[in-house]
RNA sequence: GGGAGUUUAGCUCAGUUGGUUCAGAGCAUCUCGUUUACACCGAGAGGGUCGGGGGUUCGAAUCCCUCAACUCCCACCA
């Protein structure tokens, strides 16, 4: 097989998917094997492929290869998220292009235009996937709006709310004003931002005083109905009981007094607004003050204002600072930095906005279901990296009502239903709805009653994900819940730890008294070079397919691995893919180097070599201990990077450049095929983090076979003896004679003669011919005189001496000698000042001590050597 | 305001219970090399008082205190 000298990805990698997919290696069905579960973080329908979601798929594809290699049943579910308030502004986006407006449509209408939407922009990213290799059991997508998944949300809404865990409720809540919807608190983002604080004047009545307030809001006066000092404050007492005039809207309110008030905050005056500030709300409610909602849904100011109505309120903010002044009514503005918050998904800034919705009542969920603190906290449910465990808590134990209903069309409707008079039932259909009126008593028929507008949170389906993609909710006994649940590894970003993480952990006990999974595995966040974060405006983010098109999957792959501990920020570079891409070459390259050998019965060498088989032989199973390791830890990076030396160092650069034949010569026919042995459990290891080209070495390897095993399902390499033999450090001998040559300006391919100075001859000798071999030596004196001819090195405790064919400078060598001498004269001194310490003696280890014992008879020894060379070369 | 975390070679990071074979890895850098597996390469080398200070100890990157810088999360300061 003639194959090319660089390894070109974009073929092999289509035809090995292709492979897989048809034969069907990525589908499972519940069988007598262990399962291995991984469901996918369901991404975005609407949502195009990241360098977040190549880093997050690549773990999860890595995971579930090799539990399939190790024989367990891998089943890895992929699926998507509609995503509700996302993907309505999207279809809204589209509609509004073609001059449809979404208030001109029927709700039928609209989410017919939505789902033709799914249906063409919806598998999108889920094709991207296979770009990178990910093993999804595909059979098994998904759509967290299929019917029985949106059954099974209905079903819990329902639950819920009979045992009391759903409510309906007026409250203060997060209002963004673009998608003109409800958000829960953990959708809302707080950023810092420079906002001007505006000290109003309120006119005292029945005096010519005024009373000043410091706002960064002036466009909610139209709403106050109260200002509030403190009750100590000193410089208020005189006004109290007083009322003040609301500047420019001229109507009087009330000076309240409450504790709330932070005395050296502006002025230490609170104008105050129920309608759009949770504090003011609340004391609102404290000295019963009416609530003004002076804005509409859109952000406009409403006509209950009485002034500025209709305008924006960014706009009416700075219409209102002007007439203000102009009116002299604002004594001064100043600039200072608080903290607004925004919505995570459209980035408007959100009001807070006095409404009905409907709640979970976190804290009695939390108080019934223990577990969910628990069960994290003592590691039935492990984080890695384990110190979010804290963050979890400390969102648990301070926890709020969630707001779960949203003012869209598109996700899961309320289940709720009204009554011409106000009434309302919770059920499954309107019929169910009519029942359960007249069993209320209440006489409706079913044209009266009318179904909740509104539609539930998006994570309100995705925080059954792990049950309902097995159906689990609607049929909790089914075979494939009792197989696959609780599932194995959730991989996601600790952005979503509190809005998807700990819900799918809270219904996971919920509705099924089981985790969801066992390890939560947070990657990090993507950032570029100079840590900034990926992101389409900065236009710092790659396209992964572009990278995949020009460095293939593996090396992507690689590449994001790489640098990619658990928890730990990624800075993407394309260097890295280079290198994954390189790693890619050296391997396919290692593997045409064996491939091309010619071979012969030649036992002399078979014998001479056998000691680098049995020399490889325990590197290569050290490093499967380690990665195993590694993988025990979830420490991914670790792993491949054992792997990647393992690979590049101890194969390539020591043990092929051992047996590799000369020129044009034969190899024994015996180790050409334990290197290929070797090969193959190489790439065997390697295979979960690089499917694609192992693959295809695997086959190239062993494509000729009768009953051929993909690599795909052939086992995973274990360590199943433990080789325990050390052996002698030829790379430092040999690393040692090299530089010899390369301060010497000796070529590489000239030939030397050598002497080593040794106490152990006799192991030398089992390495002769891989140091001659190495080092390029036509021969190997031990223990004898040189001439004056020569350059030496230790290399541990044995003395190096290249001898060479012209006189050196004495003085060179003899001072290279004394300052060795000097530095272990040193380090003998440190090391016997610790062994006459009793001290150190009496608290230290036995082994500790004996330790030291072996430094200080090695430099001891080292140094007799040196000086004996010293004595030679002054002679 | 509360909580968590980070600070080790130019960069990104490992360093489990304190013991100089723990001061490491990869990349980058420098020198040499067009040796037929690979220049997407090979050989070799340099580089860190482990953020500062103090303490405990025979011994600290590792434990304690303190200072400094940075990061993240949570929170209703107008």
């Amino acid at each position: 097989m003639a194959l090319e000298s660089k390894y070109n990805p974009s073929i092999v990698e289509e035809k090995w998917y292709q492979y897989w997919l048809e034969n069907d290696y990525f589908s499972s069905v519940p069988d007598k094997r262990e399962p291995y579960t991984i469901v996918i973080p369901p991404p975005n329908v609407t949502g195009v492929l990241h360098m977040g979601h190549m880093l997050n798929n690549t773990i999860q594809d890595v995971l579930i290869r090799k539990a399939r290699m190790e024989g367990k049943n891998a089943c890895w579910v992929p699926g998507t998220d509609h995503a509700s308030i996302a993907t309505e502004a999207k279809v809204v986006k589209m509609l509004a292009e073609k001059g449809i407006a979404k208030k001109d449509l029927s709700r039928t209408e609209f989410l017919d235009h939505a789902w033709q939407w799914k249906e063409k922009y919806g598998g999108i990213i889920l094709e991207q996937l296979k770009k990178l290799g990910a093993s999804c059991d595909w059979k098994r997508t998904k759509f967290t709006m299929d019917d029985n998944m949106s059954a099974s949300v209905i079903k819990v809404f329902i639950s819920l709310y009979n045992e009391g865990l759903i409510y309906r409720g007026t409250k203060i809540v997060n209002w963004d004003p673009e998608g003109k919807t409800t958000l829960s608190d953990e959708e809302v983002k707080h950023k810092e931002v420079n906002s001007n604080l505006y000290y109003l004047k309120y006119k005292v009545l029945g005096t010519e005083d005024y009373i000043e307030v410091a706002t960064t809001r002036p466009e909610t006066i139209m709403g106050d109905v109260a200002v509030c000092v403190h009750p100590n404050d000193k410089r208020y007492q005189h006004l109290k009981g007083k009322e003040v005039l609301i500047p420019l809207v001229n109507r009087a309110i009330p000076i309240i007094e409450d504790e709330y008030i932070d005395m050296d905050f502006g002025t230490g005056v609170l104008k105050v607004t129920p309608a759009h500030d949770i504090n003011d709300y609340i004391i609102g409610q404290k000295h019963q003050l009416p609530i003004i909602d002076t804005l509409n849904d859109d952000g406009t100011i409403a006509a209950i204002a009485g002034l500025y109505i209709g305008l924006d309120r960014f706009e009416c903010r700075k219409a209102i600072a002007r007439d203000l002044k102009t009116a002299s009514l604002i004594s001064k503005t100043e600039s200072i930095l608080n903290s607004i918050g925004h919505s995570e998904r459209t980035d408007a800034v959100v009001e807070q906005k006095i409404s009905t919705q409907w709640f979970v009542d976190m804290q009695k969920f939390i108080a019934q279901n223990p577990d969910v603190l628990d069960a994290v906290m003592n590691d039935e449910i492990k984080f890695y990296p384990p110190k979010l465990k804290n963050t979890y808590h400390h969102w648990l134990s301070n926890i709020k009502d969630w707001n779960i209903s949203r003012q869209l069309w598109w996700g899961q409707q309320i289940p709720a239903w009204y009554a011409p008079n106000g009434d309302f039932v919770v059920a499954e259909n309107a019929e169910k709805a009519l029942k359960s009126f007249i069993e209320k008593g209440i006489a409706v028929s079913i044209n009266d009653i009318k179904q909740d507008e509104d539609v539930l949170d998006t994570w309100f389906s995705s925080w059954l994900w792990p049950l309902s993609v097995f159906d689990g909710i609607n049929q909790p006994q089914n075979e494939d819940v009792k197989y696959y649940y609780p599932t194995q590894d959730l991989v996601t970003a600790p952005e979503i730890i509190f809005f998807w993480v700990a819900r799918m952990i809270m219904a996971g006990y919920k509705f099924n008294g089981k985790p969801p999974f066992k390890n939560v595995y947070f990657t990090g966040i993507v950032r570029d070079k100079q840590r900034r974060k990926m992101s389409k405006s900065l236009g710092n983010s790659p396209d992964p397919l572009d990278l995949i098109a020009q460095y293939g999957a593996d090396s992507i792959r690689m590449g994001t691995l790489l640098c990619a501990p658990a928890g730990n920020d990624i800075l993407f570079d394309i260097s890295q893919i280079e290198q994954g891409r390189n790693f890619c070459n050296k391997l396919w390259n290692a593997f045409r180097l064996i491939d091309s050998w010619e071979t012969k019965d030649d036992d002399k060498s078979y014998q001479s070599l056998e000691i680098a088989f049995l020399w490889f032989n325990k590197q290569l199973y050290k490093a499967i201990d380690e990665i195993e390791q590694h993988f025990i830890n979830y420490r991914l990076s670790d792993a491949l990077m054992t792997i990647y030396r393992l690979i590049w160092d101890d194969f390539c650069s020591w043990f092929l450049e051992i047996i590799k034949p000369n020129y044009q010569d034969k190899i024994d026919e015996r180790i050409k095929r334990k290197t290929q042995d070797f090969f193959s459990t190489i790439i065997a290891v390697l295979n979960p983090f690089l499917p694609f080209i192992t693959e295809e070495l695997h086959y190239a390897l062993n494509g000729h076979l009768k009953n051929y095993t993909p690599l795909i399902i052939s086992p995973y390499p274990k360590n199943i003896a433990q080789n325990t033999t050390n052996f002698y450090d030829f790379k430092s001998l040999v690393s040692e004679i090299r530089n010899l040559r390369n301060q010497k300006q000796i070529s590489p391919k000239t030939p030397i003669c050598l002497i080593i100075n040794t106490m152990q001859e006799d192991v030398l000798k089992q390495f002769e011919q891989v140091i001659l071999k190495l080092t390029f030596a036509e021969n190997i004196l031990y223990n004898a005189i040189p001439n004056t001819m020569y350059v030496s090195a230790m290399a541990g405790k044995e003395e190096v001496l290249l001898l060479l064919n012209q006189e050196v400078s004495k003085t060179d060598e003899i001072e290279k000698i004394n300052i060795e001498i000097v530095y272990l004269n040193g380090f003998l001194k440190s090391v016997n000042a610790k062994l006459n310490n009793e001290k150190f003696v009496q608290n230290a280890n036995e082994d500790v001590v004996e330790k030291e014992k072996q430094k200080r008879d090695d430099a001891a020894y080292k140094i007799k050597v040196l000086q004996h060379s010293l004595f030679m070369l002054q002679n």
